[in-house]
DNA sequence: TCAATATATTTGTATATACAAGTATTATGT
DNA sequence: ACATAATACTTGTATATACAAATATATTGA
């Protein structure tokens, strides 16, 4: 049984005017979607994003990356732990400061990288239509940009 | 370090044009909001979810549990297993069905519950204004009808 | 100059969710 | 009426993410 087990819309939920809800519910169909377009270079999108700012940023530091992936230290650790695991990125330390560099791997990959990123948003627009794409991007960005939390 | 290290807004992100990247990202700020508004009960905000769900429709059966909260069936025994725990769920078992029922704890802890949901929508409308939560609301809702995923 | 504080990162552990395989029951087609 | 398939649920395990505490380094103010 996968996720064809739930077949009722979400609009039609009993919830589905609660904001919560609602937010989680698309990410979690949006996090499917991704992982579809990701598996070409076996990663998944959090990991994908990560290596594509080393490889755009090369010696890019921990804390950069937290604060454009909007994600916890911690996690950009566990990120990092993976890929260096795959041979896609390495570290330096000078100190107290962390330099995270791509490896020549890693920049083999940067077209097929690029290639994922471009084909997962063909998809969304396909499906979801290029308007109705960027206007709820905009209106998430702006409602988050509201959130301190 | 907290939350407190994710300084930049969503929208300046390198990412903030992606659609996974910023749903993920609004999703993970509402769970946290969430989760601090149903503290006072002692929930997260699923499990919380869910025990209304069952307090509203006794003997409610685990597959309208996954329809309801878009939650695949084993996400859902995991969440009913928690609450069982604390006593405020009671599953009985006739074939390969499992009729869910609220204990008399959970029916006392009904006001409550009533007033974290209300709470969390009071929080959203403030920091968000009513306009802009019901229009994100309603773009959600529809996007998320659009994928099958 | 050194104790106190702040900063950057990692580690241990926890939560939320899911997939896939397993179990048990019910329905169906021949 | 019985083998096959479908359904409902659970269990084992995995992924994504986070919090809190730990570590290591850097800055600052007396």
């Amino acid at each position: 049984m996968s996720l064809l087990c739930i077949v009722k819309k979400i609009s039609e939920s009993h919830y589905s005017k609660c904001m919560y809800f609602v937010s989680n519910a698309l990410a979690r169909k949006m996090e499917k979607m991704a992982l579809e377009s990701w598996k070409k270079v076996n990663l998944s999108p959090s990991h994908a994003y990560l290596l594509l700012l080393v490889i755009e940023n090369p010696g890019i530091q921990p804390m950069e990356l937290c604060e454009e992936l909007q994600l916890q230290p911690s996690t950009i650790t566990r990120l990092m732990e993976k890929l260096e695991l795959k041979k896609l990125i390495a570290r330096t330390f000078e100190g107290r400061l962390t330099n995270v560099y791509p490896t020549p791997k890693a920049k083999e990959l940067l077209p097929k990288l690029k290639q994922c990123v471009a084909d997962f948003s063909e998809s969304c627009i396909s499906i979801l239509g290029k308007e109705e794409s960027l206007k709820l991007i905009q209106n998430m960005n702006r409602v988050s940009d509201k959130l301190t939390y």
